[in-house]
DNA sequence: TGACATCCATACCGGTCGGTATGTAAGATG
DNA sequence: CATCTTACATACCGACCGGTATGGATGTCA
């Protein structure tokens, strides 16, 4: 078995994928990451099992005995994947904030520096499916904004609870301002992709930054 | 010729072109408006050049009479289709704002009004094809960053004017300010597509509403 | 040792794709 | 009237796609 090991988005040379014990990863797992890889690359559609088959050396016999069909193997991906990773990067850190503010402010800072060129490149990996399969299959569509939602809460439990112990000020409506946040979140990677550029990412972050530096109610606290 | 014409992303029926003097479009409008709906619709690597004759009537000799491959066809969508729709219905109007905050506002609250599931469902256009050719043709890339730009300098422009008169806060700076909600409106649209909910739309537009107060130098006053 | 399931390898298929080669009807031009 | 260009129409091609049929190697268990 295999779990996922990441830098930031994509973590180069392994990617983010690898073995926990030094064991060949079984034929499913080695299928598994080099879908998500191609997945990832080319989106679901463009995506071809030939290629996941060449990278991986797997055969197309076996991929078809680990897998009913493309759709199967792509829903696999979501969910033993992209579920495990965003879970693991960017819901569970949130939930360990003390501040939220000053938790979001350093997962800002954070994510500019730690994130690649490669990271930017190719984007969200959620995103990249969500928006490409959600108006066309309804299965990605359910199995991806599981995965939002479940984001979305998160967020928004973390501002109810610091609203609540005078953190943040009182105007702020956790629910609708978690949504905005993580629009703010997945737009700045976006736009970054589309510029190809890590300056395009800073510019959102600082941009984000300004925005939580407002909803606190300390509005003068500078992080040292 | 056609000129676009729209109300909200899709328009349904006409869905946004038609011609100015009740005159059959000619072949070449034609292709471009029923590439623009497949490419919206499908992204550009998965449309279909036969889709986009079979809704057309037009042959496949009139499409490369016209245009040498698809990739030229796609270069012809952006920047004779969505170029000038973004421009009409996203950057003509912020430009003509008195108060910024105001302005904007005014606009979340009418894009919450008018847009309908069917544009939704499929997302913005320009974001649909920057995701996904982005990265792999620097001939979109070049062509589709333009346009980011143009709109996020024309949101910078409007944020910069304001705090010279005083309309916003001191704190702001305006070129990431304008970044930052460039993000919002634009991962906003992509929540809602992916959870397929104008509700979803209206939780992310409730959210930049208060992000708009917040940088208003008179944060307590309240529109009719 | 025979029976059976698991796990994979190879060869092949129908369908669709983007693209091309060729032909032709209609208008402009001399 | 002859010629040339524009604007298409039709037929066809090789490449690649997802998917399947079949066979074989290996392990399990009675």
């Amino acid at each position: 078995m295999c779990e996922p090991v990441m830098n930031a988005l994509t973590d180069n040379d392994v990617y983010w994928w690898r073995p926990l014990d030094d064991s060949e990863p079984d034929t499913r797992d080695k299928i598994l990451f080099a879908a998500y890889k191609e997945f990832h690359l080319n989106g679901f559609q463009a995506a071809s099992l030939s290629h996941i088959l060449a990278h991986t050396g797997v055969t197309k016999g076996a991929l078809y005995h680990h897998f009913p069909n493309k759709t199967a193997l792509g829903y696999a991906v979501v969910e033993e994947v992209i579920t495990r990773r965003i879970q693991l990067s960017f819901i569970e850190p949130i939930l360990h904030f003390d501040d939220p503010v000053d938790g979001f402010i350093e997962f800002v800072k954070d994510a500019g520096k730690t994130f690649s060129m490669t990271d930017i490149e190719l984007g969200c990996p959620l995103s990249v499916l969500a928006q490409e399969m959600a108006p066309i299959d309804e299965g990605f569509r359910t199995r991806l904004t599981a995965i939002y939602e479940q984001w979305r809460r998160a967020i928004a439990e973390v501002l109810e609870r610091a609203r609540r112990e005078g953190l943040i000020i009182e105007s702020v409506d956790p629910e609708s301002m978690a949504a905005a946040l993580m629009s703010m979140m997945e737009g700045s990677l976006s736009a970054a992709k589309v510029a190809q550029s890590l300056d395009s990412l800073h510019l959102c972050g600082a941009g984000m930054i300004q925005v939580l530096q407002l909803i606190r109610t300390r509005p003068d606290a500078v992080d040292g």
